[in-house]
DNA sequence: CTGTTAGCGCGTTCAC
DNA sequence: GTGAACGCGCTAACAG
């Protein structure tokens, strides 16, 4: 019922390896040979089998790529982005959702990616181990999240930088109490909320605001979270004027809390986020843009240009820097003089 | 450098085949000889290659899953779940993001799933054509979107119940020139924006309320189409107090328009929104609450139903429908006396 | 319970 | 330019 390779080098009247060689655009076959191959092949509805192919030829043209949770918007856009450079390019893409912990821990023990994929990209932060089982699989890896690990092409954006261009903005319109709400219940190796705290206080720190641990609270990426965050913020003896939060998501969870407390933005406080999420524009989030699918497009490329260019082999892989910026609305403002309540 | 089922083999001191049984949980294998080979391919490090397997067995263990665009919460929310529940099962999901109609076409004449998967989970409508092609895999088909086609096991809403919800819910609240913002702008055959408006039309006819066809407009499911569209509402000469959305994303950028109109919500006008995303909490949204990541599990349960009972072959694939249900937030209210303006 | 023998469908040498 | 052999790594049928 489905055609093989001699289905279709019978009805043409040729062999099965000129099949092969004029399917593929192999050198060694007549045009008008090659012509007519195809056409009996399109006539039959021939597909090769990626399963033999692969097992023959060593080659899968497919992309392992892992994430941590398909459904938030941030890997969603990643995966887009990346799905549609592999798919022109003819390659396959194989989904990992690795939510729980235990998925996680079943993914990186069997591997199922092996012998299965010819590069990996990964949207989520792998620890040592997982980086290492990764490595072991000899193909070409990427991730667009994190800092630099060796045997990765790392995209990424300057984490400290937009931080900073965040809460100096919120300093600039003097504010002196600012709060953060984290990402920071992570895996310790999970750099970016680190960088992103470190800017915090640095920024603090010059511009001569002492620091003070109750205005800091996790949010732990989610809008829920983010809600939590800020309610504990609240609750402090003297609540924050102004929010920098690691992410819009919980920025909006933060949003959300505000309005509850019936406490008005920005007139109350003031709410930085990150992301530059689809639906910051229509909540009037204030936020740092950071380019999401050109991170995941850009890794995509990379990495098909190391399976083209295996020669790149000895030397490290790359990093690449994508630019961010502040995007100002409408939930940051100077503070009120009488405080948030 | 990658080890091979011989060289799992010849380290047990066994065969190729008692290997391959032992480690696949099949009868025939003494305990003691199971447990070490299970030892020595821990060990080796060793995975059966997917592509030669399938190869031998005609399995693939691999589910294609067509979408239209993964970055949308909506499919993300599926995918993710739909994934979860493959995943656990033991299955690898092949990721098709079809957006475009350049790419949509080459994956419907190409079929690079053809021997590559299991079964096949589509989030998007194919059309009459596509859905010939799905079907000519000979593999279980299901999809979660749009209404029943032979072939496929549908798992869906009742789109109708939910917009009479809706709508009903708006003439309760003394609501007389209601709007709609619709996504029907995509393909014919994609049922489920005619359900809606059908059931719009009903229950305004239902409340003696003319229909007034400058009250709809097109908000082709995203934020920008949603926003253009009440911009488009607005300019009626009589503009709606109420608007029902069709999609809770075309109902934040109808918000959005309010807001840069400096009309208040509910206020000046009401919003309804359809799905229950994620944020709409955080705006406030009053929407049809539908289980998304539900219907995404739900279709995957009965994929991997139907591969694991080949008995069913015969009888025509199953419909599912799932609960939905209003959930009344801050975006409605009685019409101000004095109208929108 | 276990080993042997055949393919699965294709890509890749080699000959011609 | 084209065809015949062989092997990729594994599973399935058959022996024993």
């Amino acid at each position: 019922m489905t055609v093989s390779i001699t289905d279709v080098a019978r009805a043409a009247g040729v062999s099965a390896s000129t099949v092969s060689r004029a399917l593929r655009g192999r050198p060694g076959v007549s045009d008008e040979v090659r012509a007519q191959i195809a056409a009996v092949a399109a006539q039959l509805g021939y597909t090769a089998s990626r399963s033999a192919s692969s097992l023959a030829s060593g080659r899968t043209f497919t992309i392992g790529v892992v994430v941590p949770y398909v459904g938030r918007w941030f890997f969603g856009t990643v995966l887009d982005a990346a799905e549609k450079v592999f798919s022109a390019a003819g390659y396959d893409v194989l989904l990992y959702n690795l939510g729980s912990p235990e998925t996680r821990k079943r993914f990186f023990t069997k591997l199922p990616v092996r012998k299965r994929v010819d590069a990996v990209l990964s949207l989520l932060i792998p620890d040592e181990e997982e980086s290492a089982a990764l490595r072991s699989l000899g193909v070409p890896l990427a991730t667009t999240v994190g800092g630099a690990r060796p045997g990765f092409t790392v995209v990424g954006i300057d984490d400290r930088a937009g931080t900073e261009s965040a809460v100096r903005h919120l300093v600039n319109l003097g504010h002196r109490r600012i709060g953060m709400i984290s990402g920071s219940s992570g895996p310790l190796h999970w750099t970016t909320p680190v960088e992103r705290r470190q800017a915090y206080l640095d920024v603090l720190a010059d511009a001569g605001i002492e620091h003070d641990p109750a205005l800091e609270a996790d949010g732990d990426y989610t809008v829920e979270g983010g809600e939590r965050a800020m309610t504990e913020l609240l609750a402090a003896s003297r609540p924050p004027t102004a929010v920098f939060a690691q992410s819009d998501e919980m920025a909006m969870g933060a949003l959300r809390a505000l309005r509850r407390h019936r406490l008005r933005v920005p007139d109350d406080v003031s709410v930085v986020g990150f992301d530059d999420h689809e639906l910051a524009d229509v909540v009037g989030l204030t936020t740092v843009a950071q380019p999401v699918a050109g991170q995941g497009a850009e890794a995509a490329r990379l990495l098909l240009r190391q399976l083209d260019e295996p020669d790149a082999d000895a030397g490290q892989p790359g990093q690449v820097q994508m630019p961010i910026r502040l995007v100002l609305r409408e939930t940051t403002a100077p503070p009120s003089p009488r405080g948030p309540q």
